[in-house]
DNA sequence: ATAAATGTTAAGAA
DNA sequence: CTTCTTAACATTTA
C-alpha cells in the first residue's frame, strides 16, 4: 500500500474519531497496548504509516504488500491482527505490522518528508535527491527517507512520465530534470490518490505492468533493478538513460 | 496452479 | 563500522 492509499484510510476513520473503544480482539501481543476504553484521538498518514493516536500512545499500522482494513464488514476466514470495536462501528486491520509509539509522532516523523502532506517540501526532496548523484533513480524514488509514501507503482509511472531510464544514475540528469522528476513524485501521488478513490487506479497505469508502451507500442521492459532489486517496468524507446 | 508482487525488518555475512 | 544477502511475514492476482 502506498502513501496515498493512506491518506484515504485516514479519511475512512474520520467517522469513529473522539470515539471510545468498547471491545479489542486481535494478536496477543497487540493486545498488550491496552486499547480497552481508550479515546481515539486521531488518524495521520506519514508515507506508508498509519498513525492512530490515542491519549498516551499512537499505534502505527504498517500495511507492507499486503495489508488491509475493513470497516463494519470483517472478511470471512480471516483473523484480524486487529479489531476496533467502537459502539456505532468496528474497524478491522489484517496482516499489518502494529507498533506502539509511546514518543509523539511529531518527533518522531518529519512531515516535510511525506508526499501526502501540506507541509511536503520540494526543496528538501530536491537536495536529498541530488545527495546521492550515483545512486539509481528508480532506488532514490523508492527511498522513504526522502519520498516518503512513494511506492514501486508511483516509481514506474513517474519515471514513464517524465521519461527517465530507471537506471539513470542522479549526476546523469540535468538539473532541470532532477527539479522535473521531485515534482512530478508529488504531482502524481496525488493523482494516485483521486484514481484510488474513485477506484478506477489500475485503469490509469500507463506502464507499470504492461506489456505495450500506450506511446510507442513497443514492448515493455520489465526487469529487477538497482540496490533495491525492485520490478522497474519501462520502455527503451521512450525512456533514454 | 504456481508464481510474482502496491514492502520492511532483522540477523548474519562479507 | 558499513554494506550486502537472506529469510521471514502473508495475500491476491494473473
Amino acid at each position: 500500500m502506498e502513501g496515498p492509499s493512506l491518506k484515504i484510510a485516514c479519511e475512512e476513520l474520520r467517522p469513529f474519531l473522539k470515539k471510545r473503544i468498547v471491545a479489542v480482539r486481535g494478536t496477543p501481543k497487540v493486545l498488550s497496548i491496552g486499547f480497552r476504553g481508550k479515546v481515539f484521538r486521531s488518524a495521520r498518514s506519514w508515507g506508508k504509516h498509519l498513525l492512530l493516536t490515542f491519549d498516551d500512545f499512537t499505534i502505527r499500522i504498517h500495511f507492507l504488500m499486503f495489508g488491509s482494513y475493513r470497516i463494519d464488514d470483517p472478511r470471512p476466514n480471516r483473523i484480524p491482527k486487529l479489531e476496533l470495536r467502537f459502539s456505532k462501528g468496528t474497524v478491522y486491520f489484517y496482516s499489518c505490522a502494529i507498533k506502539c509509539l509511546e514518543e509523539p509522532v511529531s518527533k518522531i516523523y518529519d512531515v516535510e518528508k511525506d508526499l501526502m502532506s501540506s507541509h511536503w517540501n520540494a526543496r528538501k526532496a530536491l537536495s536529498a535527491l541530488r545527495d546521492q548523484p550515483d545512486a539509481e533513480v528508480a532506488d532514490v524514488l523508492m527511498d522513504q527517507e526522502i519520498f516518503a509514501g512513494l511506492g514501486n507503482i508511483i516509481k514506474n509511472e513517474v519515471l514513464f512520465r517524465r521519461g527517465f531510464h530507471p537506471q539513470s544514475r542522479v549526476k546523469e540528469l540535468t538539473s532541470a530534470q532532477q527539479r522535473a522528476l521531485v515534482k512530478d513524485a508529488h504531482v502524481y501521488s496525488w493523482i494516485f490518490y483521486e484514481w484510488k478513490k474513485k477506484n478506477e487506479l489500475k485503469r490509469h497505469w500507463q506502464i507499470f505492468r504492461k506489456r505495450k508502451c500506450p506511446v510507442c507500442g513497443s514492448g515493455v521492459k520489465k526487469r529487477k533493478t538497482g540496490k533495491l532489486d525492485r520490478v522497474s517496468h519501462y520502455c527503451l524507446g521512450c525512456q533514454s538513460k
